[in-house]
DNA sequence: GTCTATATCGAGATAGAC
DNA sequence: GTCTATCTCGATATAGAC
């Protein structure tokens, strides 16, 4: 048998990191994650103590899953460069969600920096590993200003972000992500 | 005597809009607006039908003044390229209000992206007078590309408005305005 | 571990006195 | 026009049976 309990857990957690993204932290409510999951409301505080608790937990997995992301890149890309053009890419794989529902890390942050502060501090730790993850990589590249590339790279894939949500326009997400590539193979 | 009852109702619109901006439109309750106007509850529905009829409502008014004070500067500024430095340098003056609660456009078109659609669909209203200005003014300027170039300054402010909002940093701040300038001024 | 029933609160909205 | 009292609903959270 073993840990059901677990498989339980990860499904909250899956479902919810889906709804905070698609429906908004404060705008999902424990009924939406119960009904994605057909697991009773009740039960969610088995595995969590609060709602807070959940998004801290989703937050913690995302932080997870994008470092594992960014280390697959280092092992199995040897150029800097190409490690960045890459990350642009998948970015381009998830132009539908971002039309719809804007940057996952985005979204989130801007929402929560309206409320708690706890949270809102919580948030920025994604935006802290990809932030570091770029100027490494930079950083490889023998520029000397890595830390301000790395945010400016940052700065620039938001606004295109937040355009192609305000928008809901393919056209220009495209458009701004072959531009994007065109100014990481001009840093040298 | 006269109106008092209008002014009640712009009470309420001037402290939704910026309780829609500091807490975010789903996170504000009317009791939130009520206690900064001293206006009860109940005397609402005298002026909106519904909380939707506020925030469309404060878009309605943030549209108009943000015409207006494009229109200022199409009068009072002589050099297109000059409105456009102009407007940025607005945009530094608020930076605190920035750093705290992003950009009071973009932030609202994020959140009710993912809501209702006819609210999102209403946010972008801002962000149609704003690039089509943009556009104008880089038109003028005898560029081909007007409508382009007005909306890559416009997807650079919001992401520098989101990292500012995510970092709360004042020093990126600052140097990607000196950034943004630089690159209007070699626009040609 | 799992699930149901329920407590408690605050939200938007309404009715009607003044 | 203004204000109070109240309705209804859905939210997070808890208690306790199984």
């Amino acid at each position: 048998m073993g840990k059901k309990g677990e498989g339980n857990r990860q499904r909250i957690l899956d479902a919810a990191e889906n709804l905070f993204y698609k429906r908004g932290y404060n705008q999902t409510s424990f009924q939406n994650i119960s009904d994605a999951t057909d697991i009773p409301r009740g039960n969610f505080y088995y595995y969590f103590k609060t709602k807070e608790d959940i998004l801290n937990a989703v937050i913690d997995a995302r932080v997870v899953s994008l470092s594992a992301m960014l280390s697959n890149y280092d092992a199995e890309v040897p150029d800097p460069r190409e490690r960045l053009l890459m990350f642009t890419n998948v970015l381009e794989r998830d132009s539908d969600d971002i039309m719809l529902s804007g940057c996952p890390l985005g979204t989130l942050s801007i929402e929560l920096a309206k409320g708690d502060t706890a949270l809102h501090d919580k948030s920025k730790q994604a935006f802290i590993v990809l932030c570091k993850w770029m100027e490494e990589q930079f950083d490889l590249m023998g520029l000397s200003n890595a830390d301000e590339l790395a945010i400016d790279l940052v700065s620039r894939l938001q606004g295109i972000n937040v355009m192609a949500n305000v928008f809901n326009d393919a056209g220009y997400l495209k458009r701004s992500h072959i531009e994007i590539k065109k100014w990481i193979n001009e840093q040298d």
